[in-house]
DNA sequence: AAAAATCGTTTGAATATCAAACTATCTATG
DNA sequence: CATAGATAGTTTGATATTCAAACGATTTTT
């Protein structure tokens, strides 16, 4: 017989593994094959460092936490693809800055207007007693990263 | 100004990209870099089959949701290593048996384990009522994934 | 001015993945 | 029963993702 530990992980788990496929299947149905879902990611990523003026190459692969050098692939392909333009930055010449052309503006709010309508479909079912302990709980795993000490990048 | 959903939102994906993060982390940390996640969630995925008596290839290759070339260079590795063991089906010879060393199981433990502390943060303070109502409200959220008829094996 | 640091790119290697072709075995149908 | 079709796993060839380390260009520090 499971405790309530492993009940509890086993559910999470669960729904963790559901979230990334749904996310993947939804992602092909509006994008097309054409798109992977870390190239979204680096599109979500890019779109974030533009809002705060801060988009260059090594900022964008730190809040992705990727290398430089897989970066760069990775923004050629989609420049490939008319979704990223790169410039020089004029202060400092070593440096580039990364922009979503109107056509990757386009599919990231496609992505993003996804993850929206999740939430609101999470929210609009649940009650407030269900949705104050799900915050709870969001808080409490929220929590345990915290006491094992690791640093992210947000 | 950000509205709730889009709190809700970030929050989720934030936790989430943490969640990943910090899993592969202290993988590293306490198994080392000999060991991949992916190849983590093998382990855990023959463990599960082992459990329920249908560890044959295929239906591991299933709950993984990768195709059976995939799971065979993976389990070919895994072999290597001396954490996984095949044996042919003696009822049906084209079948194989995937399980797991003993130093697979223990390795697979060392995982669980970390998960399971996970969940005991979270189990923490609950009463059984919460705790039951909380399985009952991420079962539900799961629901809402499960649109457009997609397969996942859990 | 020279040394050190930083930025992005390239290169070489490893991992992860799939679709499709293939081999061996089992099942069902005539 | 024979053979046609289905199924299990493997192999192959290709693509994607990633990193570390070496490298070239530029900027900063000393």
């Amino acid at each position: 017989m499971k405790n309530a530990k492993e009940i509890i992980n086993d559910t999470l788990v669960k729904l963790f593994k559901r979230i990334l496929f749904s996310e993947e299947k939804n992602l092909q149905a509006i994008i097309g094959k054409d798109l992977s879902l870390k190239e979204i990611h680096v599109l979500e990523a890019i779109a974030k460092c533009q809002d705060t003026k801060v988009n260059s190459a090594q900022n964008v692969a730190t809040s992705l936490g990727i290398t430089a050098g897989t970066l760069t692939t990775a923004v050629s392909k989609l420049i490939q693809k008319g979704l990223v333009s790169k410039v020089r930055d004029t202060n400092d010449k070593r440096s580039i800055k990364l922009s979503l052309t109107p056509k990757g503006v386009e599919i990231n709010n496609l992505h993003n207007n996804y993850h929206l309508q999740m939430a609101e479909t999470v929210v609009r079912g649940l009650n407030n007693e269900e949705l104050s302990l799900l915050v709870r709980t969001v808080d409490k795993i929220q929590e345990f990263f915290k006491i094992k000490g690791e640093q992210i990048n947000d």
